[in-house]
DNA sequence: GATTTATGTCAACAGTCCTGACATATTTTG
DNA sequence: CAAAATATGTCAGGACTGTTGACATAAATC
């Protein structure tokens, strides 16, 4: 691309090549960071879900469904961005496993809350633990004054639709 | 080191007496943060790869064929950490199309060293485009001197052998 | 020459997601 | 109140990605 010489004078302004240039390098590495981070996130709950013959599409309705507050179907399906069907058996199988109660609606008696059962939270909780326990640990390993950074970016790459339900839930907990 | 955030809303100091406790509730934001910081990460290519009637197997797959070295099956196998079969099926659909060629291996030729064609390689930087794209923007709006912090959480979250292998291939490039 | 290694392939099964259509109960609206 | 909208459930059928296990071939290694 157009460059510009190699020594060229310092970054002042918020868009001089070289900046745009290391960000991109950062970029590119973030990339598999995110790719490699994620999986072995996801793998230590994936060892216990296995253990109950269970998927992640289970472990995100549990989740959903244990951390929110009258959770209703229709709610899990605008939070988890999938169709109708998918979570239907998904949740038919919670329910089945007595993991997850249904109710009618208290004031609008077409909705189905959802809950835990005590069974199911105990779930719920094993799961959080091993991720929160992978979590706790690098960030002691990085150093707990890179946590906000972390937060930052990881918020700044979530688009406006799922930082904003991010932080209703964060305030509705 | 970094201007202050202007809503000032996070213990960033380095010592507070429930050290333990908010390094918890750290922890369980951020098992939501990686959920939806990691589906908007990919989201960006999955639309990209709907256009091509591709799926996320063949994202990664492209993807370690493309940023690697005299790339192997073997390796993609190592790499991927999936069986041969789900490779093959993904590997096959890619070789027919076009978008990777298959060499036998100079030195041994039992191997089959994978390599990008140009309507291969194109396709990659689209997609690695999109997501460095977005990852640009979330470290500009996070603040560039975050970045650091993001990095290394994200490196500490990684698994040894995957931080081994994220520094393997970082050298090599 | 026998064994190991790298790869490919066949069969079969499971989990998760999708689309589209249709049914039921309940609430809201004109 | 009747009609429309909403929340949920369910049926049929298809796609992708992942799994296991078995077997085959060619090339390297012991």
């Amino acid at each position: 691309m157009s460059d510009n010489p190699p020594d060229a004078d310092a970054p002042t302004a918020s868009d001089s090549p070289r900046r745009g240039a290391s960000l991109d390098s950062a970029a590119n590495e973030a990339i598999e960071l995110m790719f490699f981070a994620y999986r072995d996130f996801t793998d230590v709950a994936d060892r216990i879900l296995e253990q109950h013959d269970l998927g992640r599409a289970h472990h995100r309705a549990l989740y959903f469904v244990g951390t929110g507050q009258d959770v209703t179907v229709g709610h899990l399906l605008d939070t988890l961005n999938i169709t109708k069907q998918s979570l239907a058996r998904v949740l038919r199988r919670l329910i089945d496993l007595g993991l997850v109660v249904q109710e009618v609606g208290a004031v609008d008696r077409r909705q189905r809350l959802l809950r835990l059962s005590g069974e199911g939270d105990a779930l719920l909780q094993e799961l959080i633990e091993a991720q929160r326990r992978l979590l706790r640990e690098a960030f002691t390993e990085a150093g707990t004054e890179r946590l906000e950074g972390f937060r930052r970016v990881m918020l700044a790459i979530m688009n406006e639709e799922d930082s904003a339900r991010f932080n209703r839930r964060k305030r509705v907990r």
